[in-house]
DNA sequence: AAAAGAAATGAATGAATGTTCATGGTTTTT
DNA sequence: AAAAACCATGAACATTCATTCATTTCTTTT
């Protein structure tokens, strides 16, 4: 029962997803999202609170799977490079993987001003691992040290997101995770000390 | 009376920026617009045809004005590193002058499929604007030849539109214009020849 | 200043859709 | 197998708004 529950709820989610992924938050019905579920409209309500919260649960569930893996990306790493490397891999890869989730990150997360602490929590989750991994860097040599943190962080998550957005344009015809290398490549040739 | 027209017509399109950036475009209503400008709701019917039209163009009129200006400060620059310089600044400071179109155009317009040809056109100038620059620089020796041309132009785009939301979530309490040239500098050292 | 024309009004309309709840079905318990 | 508890249904409801248009107000013409 707990799993059939679970089943369903799932279920749901996944539905949504793709719902909001193809209209937009706003143009999304429920009886979209529930026809495409398998499931009469009002049985979202046995599993969700409103519309808001459906979405709202959405983006929880992804941010929390998403940022474990980056978090294990990051670990990975032992250099501040390898570490940057691992994370942006990471952030193509899953992105890519789960297509429906980047539309809904890039397009509507921006857009709506209630979830805003949502949104604040992932970007500065990000933001943070960004900052541990240049502070890594200036303090073992690898970067140089007079990098203003606070602009290179946004520098770089800014520089990812365009490139996951236009891959979002381009309907994922192209493969996203082979820009992390040429990507990373680009930064670090600007953030490397030029003598190491 | 061409005049008076034109004045309305400029005083909705205002009223709807400022609604627009506060409430977004879903939640923003005619009647909240209309009051702003301080004409009844069917006023609104005289000039433009729908609610979508007012979005429509007032994105037109703001592309237009910027995009002419951007042309302008690209082509006040001599080198490279110049023009990348003039118009990134141009882009900041324009957007600084006019916050509801950067919230408008940092928020609203992924979201809005419908005006996806508009978003293309102006991303697309930009990029175009981009190319042509690090053509340019690869041309005269300024910068490397081995850079992917399609890759970088979406990476500084990016990365600017990153530190543009950032300024916009922080409800531009800081000076957008002063971050032009880190943010070059930033982006220059990778991209420069490293001899040059 | 009267008539004609143009511009503006804002209450009424109608469509869209998020949400509820009385009903019916299914599973579990006793 | 009857009763109880649980789950699912989808038609009906209520609200929200974009849009219209009959009427009024303002401007221009003669």
């Amino acid at each position: 029962m707990q799993k059939s529950k679970s089943q369903k709820y799932h279920k749901i989610l996944n539905s949504a997803g793709a719902v909001f992924a193809e209209h937009g938050f706003y143009k999304a019905t429920i009886s979209q999202i529930a026809a495409r579920a398998g499931v009469a409209d009002g049985t979202l309500y046995l599993y969700f609170k409103n519309k808001d919260d459906i979405l709202y649960q959405y983006l929880s569930f992804k941010t929390d799977v998403v940022f474990k893996k980056m978090n294990a990306a990051v670990a990975n790493g032992t250099d501040a490079e390898s570490k940057l490397r691992n994370l942006i891999r990471c952030h193509l890869e899953e992105f890519q993987r789960d297509q429906n989730m980047a539309i809904i990150f890039q397009s509507e997360v921006r857009y709506l001003r209630d979830i805003e602490s949502q949104i604040k929590n992932i970007s500065k989750m990000y933001l943070d691992l960004l900052s541990d991994i240049i502070e890594q860097g200036q303090i073992d040599g690898s970067m140089r040290q007079d990098l203003f943190v606070g602009l290179v962080k946004r520098f770089i998550l800014g520089a990812v997101e365009g490139v996951i957005s236009t891959w979002v344009s381009a309907h994922g015809r192209y493969d996203l995770g082979t820009m992390a290398d040429p990507l990373v490549d680009l930064f670090m040739t600007g953030v490397r000390e030029a003598g190491s």
